[in-house]
DNA sequence: ACTTACACGTGAAGC
DNA sequence: TGCTTCACGTGTAAG
């Protein structure tokens, strides 16, 4: 029913309405209350119809408001309809995402997403003793560098490699070792447990992290990349 | 004019539409043509309003699948509304760009848009000789890199270094040289004109690859990283 | 004339 | 109840 439509019918009264039926194919009555009492607040009704319409105009703009800048981010994109300019954006995404993980994988890089990732990557031939890669990427917060070196000295590893890489305020840290305590003798179920309770530990660290208040409130931040081997200066 | 307000006036041969006028402030006759013709084909107005209706519904449903899919790609976006959907996905784009940009410059990655850029990195004390830095960004097409090599020949500079990175099918070549010709002699301007020409170089290979025909025709690929230093390799 | 895309006002549903 | 969001059918203009 839309404003023209009522204001006709108030006069007798009755409000009806027409609408077509998408199964039968066929105009229909709209529903079974269509009685009314009207004549109390015409005005009212009226107010509250045009504040909706205008807060519908609100929320129209708003979303094309995002939409524009869209455009605008998303190179060649004048003249695409809405939908389109979606669909490219979708794909934009899409290989930004792969893109940043391609490169955070290769060039070391924390990306935004939490990750603890622990794995053996070598295994000496000889006498079977196994070399880790644990990796923990999180938020900056303070005390997290001695929290790790904590953490792996607990684990009685014996420490080949690390290193750090930030970018703004997300840190990322990679770890070789290997493992000091059973060494060549490890069984395969062994290392799983060696690997899971090097997990748990560094999750335990994540766990802190993630509970730590924030305190840069996700600034429009200028990320600034730095990377450096931290073998002599943590440990 | 909704359907049902038609085929009510469809009766009396006439056609009213009030509608709201926003800067009175009250309702108003729609317009001066509302008398109409009817009663010839009310079978065809009413199934082209259908087909109508039936059209835009389509287009509802495509634009409201890229916001879905674009929800599954933006996390913690379930239960926000259109329009924070669509400022969280312009925030993520922005981010990543500037990421990507960051990691770009630094990381010696080619991103997807086709750069060009020609600079003095370095003057000699004694001499003043420059060190010229000059890199190029597009995808890859056949006979890129040779043709890249007679470029850099033509030019009859000193190069110092090339490098080639590849991402997927773009390429990005960096190229360090000083310029043989004039060398230390150069005055600004004779160093603002060479600086052109390379530029110019550059940028009919750039328009060489801009006009052959893609073959990768945008896929989904999984793109991979690779980089060299080809200065023994390429020259 | 037919299709297509957009803006609009409105009904319905969730707080 | 009032406010907000969404889907809908429609008016309208462009190709």
């Amino acid at each position: 029913m839309n404003l023209g439509e009522f204001c006709e019918n108030e006069a007798k009264g009755v409000v009806q309405s027409l609408v077509l039926d998408r199964e039968k194919g066929e105009l229909v009555k709209a529903s079974g209350r269509v009685e009314k009492k009207i004549g109390i607040s015409e005005g009212k009704t009226i107010a509250a119809l045009k504040s909706h319409s205008e807060a519908e105009r609100r929320r129209r703009q708003r979303i094309n408001a995002h939409l524009s800048t869209l455009r605008n981010l998303v190179p060649s994109s004048d003249k695409m309809d809405k939908a389109a300019l979606l669909a490219e954006v979708v794909c934009q995404v899409k290989q930004l995402k792969e893109t940043a993980t391609d490169v955070s994988e290769r060039f070391f890089i924390p990306l935004d997403s939490d990750e603890i990732k622990v794995e053996i990557i070598a295994e000496n031939a000889i006498d079977g003793t196994c070399l880790y890669r644990a990796s923990i990427c999180c938020e900056y917060m303070p005390h997290l560098l001695s929290d790790l070196k904590e953490t792996i000295n607990s684990l009685h590893v014996n420490l080949v490699k690390s290193e750090i890489s930030t970018l703004g305020s997300r840190v990322k840290n990679v770890f070789l070792f290997t493992n000091l305590i059973d060494g060549g003798r490890a069984t395969i179920e062994a290392r799983e447990i060696f690997l899971s309770s090097v997990r748990q530990a560094f999750s335990s660290i994540l766990d802190k992290v993630s509970a730590f208040p924030e305190y840069s409130a996700y600034p429009n931040k200028r990320q600034r990349i730095s990377c450096f081997d931290s073998s002599s200066l943590l440990f």
